[in-house]
RNA sequence: CGGAGCGUAGCUCAGUUUGGUAGAGCACUUGCUUUGGGAGCAAGACGUCGCAGGUUCAAAUCCUGUCGCUCCGACCA
């Protein structure tokens, strides 16, 4: 690429007056003497901007094109991003809030390697788990590769809580909160959506360290609570749904979601906000069943040729989808289990996890018939016994349910009058089925009746709190001594946020036709000059003085192009606010001010434009 | 990793079926004109057509291999 032009300007900038100039200390919210983050050049012209009239042909979702097309970031290759001074400003600024944050929940930064020892991942949990999205780092100096292989990290709990094994000895030195901000390495299978979901990310975590599990509630509330300003601040709408704790382990966990259509999970919620939750976690009262349950004494078998699906049972028998048992052969762990669910309902595979088994798969037709005797279409759980079934997990929604019909274990026959419990007795009833859509909400906490309508919609993690619990604790021997001199595990939470994500979700959610509208908090720039005459220069410069005075950061577009080039560049950036200084406006009386969110501007004379600003930048 | 598709100028794409020595628009450079919502004219610069083999007098085009990227699925902040 060819840009000649900033080169040219950078490097007089450099040798001359610019940086000398803008150079300067302010005293951070937490209270050190911080080098200026933002002694940029703050006009256009030495500023580096590649916007693109188009976008290029990879990038799918409006937030991902909006970042390339503003300037903001490049893609190096799959799933790794350049950030340009544009997009760095706004990266930035949601750290220095997250920062702020954190700090003033008591968390104490620290900055851990992503270069990881494999030892210390083989020592930890779920180094099987972790593996798969692991990148390896082999240093190739070393002839011993076996010794001194490495990983760029995944994440960092394996290493936070063997430097906290060394050091958090005593009940006097806990609680503790630790996090950082740090690049973290996956290796996606598939990356998508520029910062959605990259090989290459930016994250902040945070580790809690406590006494006792009670101790760790209270850290958990006050994580949970700074989550809610950081994105309440930074201008993201994130709704807090009930989480599953998946690969993590732990026992209890909200995500962070924003709402948008190419969200990779699902979220469950109801309108009054009385329940959410993940879909892998969401739990609903299913709809009431057809049938009545008529006392009756035994299973009666019957003849159903042909039929080997739940849809055909209830056309040609007509026998309704949820007075049906769906039977689902899986292999767990290496032995056949039974998954037990009403014929209308469909398994979430993720719940199966609830059961304790490292892996799990759906039977293949040979290994079904093998512990069944029937093929698929014609199952059932009735009269089926050990060891050749390790084990059978029905579905809640089906405890004490009566007159189900089920496949008889024989081709070509089903067993009508089944009663859940005294034909088929599980090993156990749990969650296991996919709420649906327009199911009603069960009683909870917030909601003592429940019975609301649920939506589901898909939305993409921003943030995720787990209480963990002692599993890494345990692992590392992360022990303290209590008062009475007993050695305990210290009980863990920790807490992520995708910051990089977070930045193009900010985008995703804030964007229109024309480009970005930035929240006030996290634009790159809070306001952008767009100079039209440059016999106005010195008014412009002066304008942008007393508003920088007021603590808003203002970019000139002093550049020589014409005045559409510059409104459409404005508005695909998507400052928050643009001041218009031209001969039209000066002429009478002023200048214009518009807020990216607004159709028209106001001519106003500077002093009361100067008011105006300060007041929406206060608002905000 | 399974299925599908695409690699030609910085970006968007044509040219590939039917082999004949590289194109358009935008962006870039220079000049003139223009100047309140992505200007006009003129001149210019920019490509070993992803890479490696093969077929052929001749390959962006046909064949083989390979690499990269994108989309759909399983996984994750």
């Amino acid at each position: 690429m060819n840009h000649g032009k900033n080169v040219i300007h950078n490097a007089q900038d450099l040798s001359g007056k610019g940086l000398k100039r803008k150079m300067g200390f302010f005293v951070s919210a937490c209270g050190w003497r911080v080098l200026r983050y933002f002694a940029t050049p703050m006009r256009w012209s030495e500023f580096f901007i590649p916007t693109l009239r188009e976008a290029p042909a990879d990038a799918e979702i409006a937030s991902h094109r909006l970042l390339l097309r503003a300037g903001l970031a490049r893609k190096l290759s799959g799933g790794l991003y350049t950030y340009l001074p544009l997009g760095l400003r706004s990266l930035k600024k949601i750290e220095a809030i997250i920062r702020e944050e954190m700090n003033s929940a008591g968390a104490l930064e620290v900055f851990m390697p992503a270069l990881q020892p494999t030892e210390l991942w083989k020592r930890g949990p779920r180094f099987n788990a972790a593996k798969k999205v692991m990148f390896k780092a082999i240093s190739s100096s070393d002839k011993n590769l076996n010794d001194t292989e490495l990983v760029l990290g995944p994440t960092h709990e394996e290493v936070i809580t063997d430097l906290v094994a060394n050091h958090l000895n005593s009940y006097r030195h806990l609680p503790k909160n630790f996090y950082q901000i740090q690049t973290k390495f996956r290796d996606e299978i598939r990356p998508r959506f520029g910062l959605m979901r990259a090989k290459e990310f930016i994250m902040k975590d945070a580790y809690s360290f406590d006494a006792d599990d009670a101790a760790a509630s209270v850290s958990y509330r006050k994580m949970f609570a700074a989550y809610q300003r950081i994105f309440s601040r930074i201008g993201l709408q994130a709704k807090i749904v009930e989480a599953d704790t998946g690969v993590m382990g732990g026992s209890f966990s909200h995500e962070f979601s924003v709402p948008c259509n190419i969200g990779e999970s699902e979220i469950v919620f109801t309108d009054d906000g009385s329940y959410a939750g993940a879909i892998e976690k969401a739990v609903s009262r299913p709809h009431p069943r057809k049938a009545q349950a008529a006392p009756s004494d035994a299973p009666e078998k019957w003849p159903t040729p042909g039929v080997r699906t739940i849809e055909n049972l209830t056309k040609k028998h007509g026998v309704a989808a949820c007075d049906q048992v769906k039977t689902l052969v899986y292999i767990a762990d290496s032995k056949p289990v039974l998954l037990l669910l009403r014929g209308d309902h469909t398994l979430c595979e993720d719940k199966v996890a609830a059961l304790g088994f490292e892996e799990y798969r759906p039977a293949t037709d040979a290994e079904i018939f093998d512990a069944m005797g029937a093929h698929p279409g014609s199952l059932g759980a009735v009269g089926v016994c050990k060891p050749k079934v390790a084990g059978i997990y029905a579905d809640q929604d089906l405890k004490d349910e009566k007159g189900l019909v089920t496949g008889a274990n024989e081709d070509g026959f089903h067993l009508k009058n089944v009663d859940m419990g005294r034909d088929i007795v599980p090993d156990r009833y749990l969650s296991l089925r996919l709420v649906q859509e327009g199911e009603l909400s069960l009683p909870n906490e917030a909601d003592p009746v429940g019975g609301k309508p649920l939506k589901i919609q898909r939305a993409i993690e921003v943030g995720h709190v787990f209480k963990l619990g002692t599993k890494y604790s345990q692992a590392f021997g992360a022990t303290y001594l209590t008062q009475e001199g007993k050695s305990e595990p210290v009980v863990m939470g920790c807490y992520g946020i995708g910051v990089s994500r977070t930045l193009q979700a900010v985008i995703e959610q804030n964007c229109d036709e024309q480009g970005i509208r930035w929240p006030f908090a996290v634009a790159p720039f809070a306001v952008v000059i767009t100079l039209l005459d440059t016999s106005l220069t010195p008014h412009a410069l002066s304008l942008k003085e007393s508003l920088e005075k007021s603590g808003l950061d203002v970019l000139l577009d002093d550049r020589d192009e014409r005045p559409g080039v510059k409104f459409k560049d404005a508005d695909l950036i998507g400052f928050p606010v643009r001041v218009t200084v031209g001969e039209k406006s000066w002429a009478a009386g002023g200048v214009e001010v518009k807020l990216r969110t607004e159709k028209t501007a106001r001519t106003l004379p500077v002093s009361e434009a100067l008011q105006v600003i300060c007041g929406w930048a206060k608002a905000s």
